[in-house]
DNA sequence: TCCAAAATTACCCAAAAGGGTAAGCATTTC
DNA sequence: GAAATGCTTACCCTTTTGGGTAATTTTGGA
């Protein structure tokens, strides 16, 4: 796995590089900087970034947090010490796969990487717009017959019924059909509020 | 925070015990049984407890998180040392709120629990149909004006543009309008496409 | 104060979606 | 074999939604 650190504290910064390396992980690079961070995220995306919260005493970290989080989708740890509750709060809104606590020892460190890259990939998978029958209520899909649910699916894409009925090779008028069982079933009157529905379902 | 202690090892539990008291966290009690556990768990809810991993050599601390995960909606952290990879393997599966890695100190102890509580707090949240801006892709909130996404959170929540324009005291015509930008922003075509954006954004 | 952006409304038109009824087949079940 | 269920299609009509243009008012800064 390769991991950019991102620390200003070079004793600091050499100290993870030397623990993660020994562990086989690989460190890309170590930046010293917000700019320099930027710069290697953009050539040389890593598999994950460590990143400390306050660099040059400013917050610059969740800075680079939050363009991790809007541009590239790899996991991020915040490097911390016990700082100052806005601090913290602030981390927190972006989300970041883990934190690791200063001072950290070799298990502790290797230990949340491998946590938080997993609870990563965890969420990723969350990306498709797959419908998982499992996933869904019990009473809700117990009334939805196979062919329904083979609708519902495609309703759950953000699919028109045009699309359906080509996806599906029948008419529109028997996909129309379909969708207003579904509807019934789930006692929902359009497809935003059947979207509404299965977001709800889903998120138990 | 009410707190339950889980862990088999009277020294490290009146230790951990110790930390929490000074720090304004009430514990609850302190299980040194996976059955001891249970019964305080079902007799005296904890807002969250801390599980140790191997409880008396066996894996019971990972059944005790299995039944909290169905039975009771409060958060959990593992306490561990590095543990081989099966156990933890296991233990990821129950999706725990945050670990603990043996050796920790005060600082790390307390940030972890606050941070753990924290996140479940966030999870819960995604049962309400709570549209979050924090939550969204910067690159697809920065685009959208704070009255669009007024607009777009009754989207969010399956509502029809007539319940929207009563809802915000506007005109039906108006609604449409500022619909249509936010798809023109969004590159959406439809509420339904639009739904499906959202709930990709948010599980990023 | 003045400009620019955002918000509001209206109007027109077209496409999509939704509700209800009816009916022909194929299947499974009793 | 009859009944029930599910899948398919068609047709009707209504409502909702979406796209585009234009114009006015509000609002927030510069």
């Amino acid at each position: 796995m390769k991991i950019l650190i991102v620390e200003d504290e070079p004793l600091i910064a050499e100290d993870i590089a030397e623990i993660l390396q020994k562990n086989e992980f690989i460190v890309t690079n170590i930046a010293y900087s917000k700019e320099f961070a930027l710069s290697e995220l953009s050539t040389n995306l890593p598999d994950m970034a460590l990143l400390d919260i306050n660099l040059n005493n400013k917050m610059d970290g969740i800075e680079i947090a939050q363009i991790i989080q809007a541009n590239y989708q790899i996991p991020f740890i915040f490097i911390t010490s016990y700082s100052d509750k806005n601090t913290l709060e602030k981390a927190k809104l972006t989300e970041p796969s883990g934190y690791i606590v200063k001072p950290f020892n070799e298990a502790s460190l290797c230990s949340s990487i491998e946590i938080a890259y997993y609870n990563h990939t965890q969420k990723s998978k969350r990306h498709f717009p797959e419908l998982n029958l499992v996933k869904l209520n019990a009473n809700l899909t117990d009334k939805i017959s196979d062919r329904e649910f083979d609708l519902l699916k495609l309703i759950y894409e953000g699919k028109t019924n045009k699309q359906i009925a080509e996806t599906l090779f029948i008419s529109g008028n028997t996909v129309k059909k379909h969708i207003n069982n579904i509807y019934l079933k789930l006692n929902t009157i359009s497809r935003a509020t059947t979207l509404v529905k299965l977001r709800e379902s889903m998120s138990v």
